[in-house]
DNA sequence: TTAGTCATGTAAGTGGTTACATGATTAG
DNA sequence: CTAATCATGTAACCACTTACATGACTAA
């Protein structure tokens, strides 16, 4: 049981999903692919902590639709009181920045309108995501009923917003710190 | 050459460092441990991007201190405009708020209060690193002349202490929603 | 005297990605 | 007619972590 499972153990408390979704839904947390999340599912409904039912489609290719047994929510809640493990972050672009005054200065602005043009789609998305959650779910979180199903997605979209914007803000900054020593505008 | 690769040449533009040195100055940017990045080096050295001048230290164990080669500033510069990688962001902790409604009040407290206090010794450290910086870089910074050696470090720890501060803030806001309904507080 | 820092390396194992494999349906 | 979506799975590979290994010096 690694962290993965657990998330898709997390995911399993909203209700019955299939691997393809449960692979869909957790990609804002947590990146990882079918080819790893397959096998995961296999191994938890082994031992026990979910199970699931063959669903067949016609139109679609037939699926499996996971839940959580009760062996799984005690292993869940198990699993949240323990030592929470350091966030990851790995980001290429970082690397790119760290040795800036390295490279032209055409591309280093280049670098930064890409990323804001990426951190303004996925501000964008989240919003629409935050909409789709309903002014029911908006309500009982601004009234702090963490039980309310939505609670949590709602708070982690706030997250995401908030970290892309402050992403963005620093881009705009360096952007415009680029732009008071136009190195690179000869020819422009 | 993966991308660790080439950062551990990015980190090389700023003057020879040792392996360890090289480790301990990437963990901000990019996570790896040494056993990761001695082998790596010891490839590049072979493949002409790096070279090395052993160091005898009294006191201290002997060491290796690398610096980039003429092929190794090349690929370095061939590297920074091809297209650039999403960020890979994994945090168990996001996990947990995902299924909040499913854990113990206090447990979900914690939960928050600890990555608080974690948040703010970053940003205490970010604080001291850019004081080490110095005034002549902020300067340099301020007239936004890139070239500088120390620009790349001074943004970089700018993002890190906007991000860190942006996390604070969302995890004082959970924290303060949570405070609204006090479920678990029955017998405090 | 125990733990921590400096300094380098290898070996084994886990976590995650890419590629291979299949196949029907739908939208451009 | 090509590409994308739905849906599941395996195999091979790469990236990263943990553990093993050594050894001298220093601070609590």
């Amino acid at each position: 049981m690694n962290t993965l499972s657990y998330g898709l153990l997390a995911l399993l408390t909203r209700g019955p999903r299939s691997g393809y979704e449960l692979m869909q839904h957790i990609q804002p947390i947590w990146q990882a692919k079918h080819s790893q999340i397959y096998p995961l599912l296999a191994l938890m409904e082994k031992r026990g902590f979910v199970q699931y039912v063959p669903v067949a489609q016609k139109d679609k290719p037939d699926k499996k639709v996971y839940s959580l047994t009760d062996e799984g929510i005690a292993a869940l809640r198990e699993w949240v009181p323990e030592p929470t493990g350091d966030p990851v972050k790995r980001d290429e672009m970082l690397l790119k920045v760290y040795c800036i005054g390295f490279i032209e200065p055409a591309q280093a602005r280049q670098l930064f309108e890409e990323r804001m043009r990426m951190y303004q789609c996925k501000i964008e998305k989240y919003h629409r995501m935050l909409d789709d959650l309903g002014s029911e779910t908006v309500q009982a979180v601004e009234a702090g009923r963490m039980e309310h199903p939505g609670f949590g997605s709602y708070i982690l979209l706030k997250r995401a917003i908030g970290q892309a914007e402050s992403d963005l803000d620093w881009c705009r900054w360096v952007v415009g710190l680029l732009q008071l020593n136009p190195t690179g505008s000869v020819g422009n």
